[in-house]
DNA sequence: CAATAAGCGAGACGGTACGTCGAGTCTTGAA
DNA sequence: TTCAAGACTCGACGTACCGTCTCGCTTATTG
């Protein structure tokens, strides 16, 4: 898992050679900068579609160059603003499965809530699935160690019996972040309702039969 | 449903004024060619993002002005290019919820097969996402429909007994199709078995809740 | 001559294919512009390394691609710039090689004040130098014809015995410019006296021995 | 003369204050590495437009920080790469005016000949033009000398008899150098015979009237 | 001998201009 | 009135230099 994580960071000080640090060291100041310029640009509603490198630049009192020296381009710049965009990651109690599925649901749920109000989230997040190798790098960082996250929980449901063990886990964690994710991700003008977490979870759990079957 | 279709709707032959039609008329070979000029340069795997009105125009054999007289913009005359490569509505069986069901997800799993070869769905789906207007076009026309068949489907299912009439029918489609869709336009690196619909649907009609309870 | 003159031209309309003439045409009200835009800060006192085709055209209220559309680069323009500020050609009197040749060097005497009074000339004339293709289409289209109408003047004076004409006629041209143009280019910060023009002439054709031989 | 000499000297070893020398002193090798690798870029056929600072420094394998403590920009530079090639001033006979006017347009002609070979002359001579502030430096410590070795010859001419002393000696050297440099200078295209020298001053001796009168 | 101070190669920095490309509009002549 | 063609203004693209500014290091002189 390090080595992904270190192939798909985009943005570094001098990643090149990495030799005994000739010439002037880059800015990390600048680097704030720029990054933080862009939220700022999508919190005040500037369409994605008029966020030029240039207007960027001008934004973060940034040489166009500067940003070129770090990101190969706007959608490489993107991933880490959404990375830096990022909550951290939920914190399971670890009591019974049931729980810990309901606190990653409502994770998402939240983070979906968030996307709407900043807009920062929704638009960058469509805009980058136009490229597979952004999706990929934003995948590798973001969303697989929370899918990681959710395996595990499923796994110890099944090893304590509170869970089928006759159903592959990738498919377990599909059927449970799929109707979060088509609401928040997929069908953003759907609403959001405080108990939906729980409603999925227990859904999933009980199975759609009649009560008195 | 008729007025949601025509207030959508986004290229007319001369749709506003309607007048009694003076000077040349729009040809309609003219229109076609557009449209599958933009198909023709997706499948031979032009990014998206290099698709320019002018290289359209050029492609097409047309001119510029002709594009604009009929759509406003990139965005609006892709919504034409999705609707024109939309395969047809499924036929439903109509026996059994549960045949209903695996029918539509299975279409669902299609689409998504579809749009990995072409590379036409994904990637304009993706774009189209950035902009609300455009994807509620897109959503009226080629979306809804199908929601409303799942509805209907899901409808008659509580109303014959085969599914538990205690949940909304939004919440219970988005429990259907959110695991197939999250596979097949979030994580279009994920294999899609031919199986998967029946199984999403029998996993959620029996519940996870292990075998001997 | 002729041809040459059409070879060295170098900002046409559509001088390409020179087809039926499809599409919108070029505007000359635009050509105008442009050059009358350089003219303007040349005058105005901008210095020739301040000109930037971007300030140019924004001066001219252009974009820079209709610029570009026209000539290849800045020095180009300039050419056609040179072209516009050249003052008229001397009428000769052609009563005696004698006052020709004054009238001719009174000319370039008169040009070299002027080029240093508006500035245009001389930065732009040294500027041009260093590119042998620009500086031959200028020398082709403004200067050679002068050239000719000296040699004419030569002539003309070595037939009716006015001058020695054991001497080839290019020599002898350069024998009598060159003085002036000595002042006038290379040494712009000489002064040029009114009688300078006839004082060379008389110098040439009496020699320099002292006056008892 | 010599306070002249060291106004328009550009390149100077701590030339500012000239306090008790502390710190590290400017390497000389440095400056000599700067002005060959410029010297060796324009003998390679590079533009002078190409020429920039950048580059230079990287050709000499030096900082632009070191190029900038010597010389304010690219033009001074040049007038000191101008300086080291060129070449040493003639040796007069001094037996007859005539003969070291000879001598003085040979060492003209030469130069002519080198600056079109080697290119660097020319070209940056055509530069320089372009900023009178450098012409002037250029002038003072190149040029100027020259020229007031030829006032002397001329002078020492009118003293024993050899010329006219009805004219003043700055036309005087005009007539002389013009014809010459009017072909090595501003045409260069034009050819530079071997007895060209000879020619101009027994042209400008002897007159252009008919022999017979 | 250490301290001090400037020189040095490298390269980041905020800028400006480059020459190209596309956006959307306008203007031709022909259909 | 539409059409293909192509000129028009505008503005972003990504690159190259400008002249300045750190960096870590080297090289003299001075206390």
């Amino acid at each position: 898992m390090k080595e992904t994580e270190s192939e798909v960071s985009l943005a570094h000080s001098r990643a090149r050679h990495e030799g005994p640090a000739r010439g002037r060291p880059r800015s990390e100041a600048v680097e704030r900068a720029i990054i933080e310029g862009v939220m700022k640009l999508l919190e005040d509603g500037v369409p994605l579609g008029e966020l030029s490198i240039e207007r960027i630049a001008r934004t973060a009192g940034v040489g166009k160059a500067t940003i070129y020296r770090r990101w190969s381009g706007k959608e490489e710049l993107f991933v880490d603003v959404l990375r830096a965009a990022e909550p951290p990651d939920p914190e399971l109690p670890g009591v019974s499965m049931r729980g810990d599925l309901i606190v990653l649901l409502e994770s998402l749920r939240q983070r979906g809530l968030l996307s709407r109000s900043s807009a920062i989230l929704h638009n960058v997040h469509a805009q980058m699935k136009s490229s597979p190798k952004l999706w990929a790098a934003y995948d590798a960082t973001v969303i697989a160690p929370r899918r990681l996250q959710g395996y595990e929980v499923l796994r110890r449901g099944q090893q304590n019996g509170e869970l089928r063990d006759d159903i592959d886990i990738e498919l377990l964690n599909d059927m449970f972040v799929g109707p979060m994710l088509v609401r928040a991700v997929l069908r953003p003008e759907t609403e959001l309702p405080e108990d939906l977490a729980e409603r999925i979870v227990d859904i999933l759990l009980e199975g759609l039969r009649p009560a008195g079957r």
